[in-house]
DNA sequence: AAACGAACCGAAAAGGTTTTCTGCGATCGT
DNA sequence: ACGATCGCAGAAAACCTTTTCGGTTCGTTT
């Protein structure tokens, strides 16, 4: 149980006039000689330096921001509920700001257009220097708009208006390097279980799976089958393939929950993977691929990579370079024992 | 493809000067009749706020930070790669702030303590008026110590220190509403699979089932399994369990995904759930709970209760009060089809 | 020796807001 | 009618840093 106690937290941090006492100088050469500039004498640079050590002195960026009229923030916007996208780009985009000195308010706005206004507005009396905006899927999201004063990139979920700037996922060539690699572990009788066809990622796999297999002179064993996200569709999905086309040798999931239920429905009609069927998801989501049953092969998005890029692209942007349009960005297949060549 | 052009975000925002030059009053009078103060004229104040609306001023929180001396942000310090619980516990705290005025600086250690110091003291750079820090599990971590110049709460993984403020899940509750559960549900040969002793969560669940069993007056039908957290324990576990107790009729999982291996052992097996057997997981993780056959029953954490927790515990330690020691917060069963009554 | 330039330092303004204190006109009490 | 009080508005200081610009002290040049 936790107690109330009194407790005081005063602590006057250092200032500058501080330092300047201590180092015997005024405040505008101290502020000079610890911002590197000229016109100050090494000596007295040096003992400036000594001073502001020894009084643990850190710059009030309140100060700082007042003048420059740049906070060094920037506000990061997620709409995923379950984190399993924004948090790595989130990761992503503070390694390419944490370099520099930009730090990130997040904040979610549970996809709900109304509260995600509202955060926009808090961001802007924060006077942060742009956004990222992440979206909860790959499908186009109406712009923010054209009359904010800092820049915004989106990430993953790109805007609907093609003058923003936008950095997702390249879902068709992942498509083509699923297909491809099915091919390259020998097999030719592939079938494609995807997900919900209202999502462009959906669509956007399918695309990539068939244009690769046409490139290789051969085509789907069986029409596309349109469902859910789900692992029960994978495995209805799975039965009914079966079923209807018992050749089938591979089997490609638009993400990796489908795969997984398809596994499941492999082992229980008896079929071997990936001794008879090879099957491949999309997203490599630790959790779920780690644990199947062999562990599954699956297309990872690179989720750091595009929020690594989005934050360089906003940086770029905050220093007047203006970037538009939807970026494509390469995405890598990570093979395991679901698609081992036999 | 993106195409750099060019562009200027140049637009000098309203300044309380322009305000006060519209309602032609000083900035002084601006400033109060805007900030609800007394001593300005009733009808002053709403020409100075007709002006604000008009050119719709919003106050420089640098400027106000610099006078006040707080900054009304916050960081949030996570550990958690995967994100499963900080977001939500983000998502709380956010809800908690939200409607006073503060924002959250997010950034992430990876469980690195040199990594944490460096970001910690990014945060006092920025001057936050206070800390969350959210562990990665619930085993005690070292604290960031009390000379900080701010508050500190730490979420779900408590700080070493018992003076300072932690919020942390009940798990040995857990335990007990978990065998309570199966009690409840007519069973009376309960096992208790686990994870990793190492972890305390499992030692604290375990505590908990053991507890509410002798309540009963009843005990384990076999000693406590520990393993590992996956899947994968969960089915080896199960196997052993049946070969040497076939009896049992209740499996408590220390986590979802024992849980989720351990259902398929039992399906593999043949044994029904939940008729034969009720099976109980920890989490209430719903990519893991919800696909799986049939439904799981889980013990939610209420994450988000922890983080609007610890954001009010931290509101009221940077207003004076002092709070020490571990709370330990409520969890909640949710009840699915893996343990209905027959 | 006078003038000049270089090197270095400090005073002051600026950035936007809040707060205190002073000032002024009007109202009140007697 | 006079001082006291009240209601309201504005001037100025304060918060902390950066930057510009003027000033001082040297050493150097003619």
């Amino acid at each position: 149980m936790a107690a109330p106690n009194s407790g005081r937290y005063a602590r006057r941090t250092a200032t500058l006039r501080d330092v300047a006492a201590l180092a015997g100088v005024s405040v505008a050469t101290a502020s000079k000689a610890l911002n590197g500039r000229d016109q100050v004498h090494p000596e007295t640079r040096e003992r400036v330096i000594e001073a502001a050590i020894k009084i643990s002195f850190r710059p009030n960026p309140m100060a700082q921001s007042l003048i420059g009229g740049r906070t060094g923030t920037v506000g990061l916007l997620t709409n995923d509920l379950v984190g399993r996208f924004s948090l790595p780009i989130l990761m992503g985009a503070e390694d390419a700001f944490g370099a520099g000195r930009l730090s990130v308010f997040l904040s979610d706005a549970r996809g709900d257009a109304i509260r995600e206004q509202h955060h926009v507005q808090a961001f802007l009396d924060r006077r942060v220097d742009g956004f990222i905006v992440v979206g909860s899927d790959t499908d186009p999201r109406p712009s923010l708009g054209h009359d904010l004063p800092v820049p915004v990139v989106y990430a993953y979920g790109p805007s609907e208006d093609p003058t923003d700037s936008s950095i997702v996922p390249d879902n068709v060539s992942a498509g083509e390097l699923a297909a491809e690699h099915m091919l390259a572990t020998g097999r030719r009788r592939i079938a494609l279980v995807s997900g919900d066809r209202t999502f462009l990622a959906a669509r956007d796999r399918t695309e990539g799976v068939v244009a690769a297999l046409a490139a290789a002179g051969t085509e789907l064993v069986a029409p596309v089958m349109y469902g859910s996200w789900s692992e029960g569709w994978g495995r209805t999905a799975t039965r009914a393939l079966l079923e209807r086309v018992p050749e089938v040798d591979g089997i490609i999931c638009a993400s990796d929950q489908i795969a997984r239920g398809s596994l499941d429905a492999l082992r229980e009609l008896g079929v071997p993977v990936p001794e008879r069927v090879g099957v491949l998801g999309f997203d490599n989501w630790e959790a779920v691929v780690a644990d199947s049953r062999p562990p599954l092969t699956s297309i990872d998005m690179n989720f750091e990579a595009l929020g690594r890029l989005a934050a360089q692209r906003l940086v770029a942007a905050m220093s007047g370079e203006r970037f538009s349009g939807v970026e494509k960005r390469p995405v890598r297949l990570v093979a395991r024992a679901s698609t081992a060549r036999v």
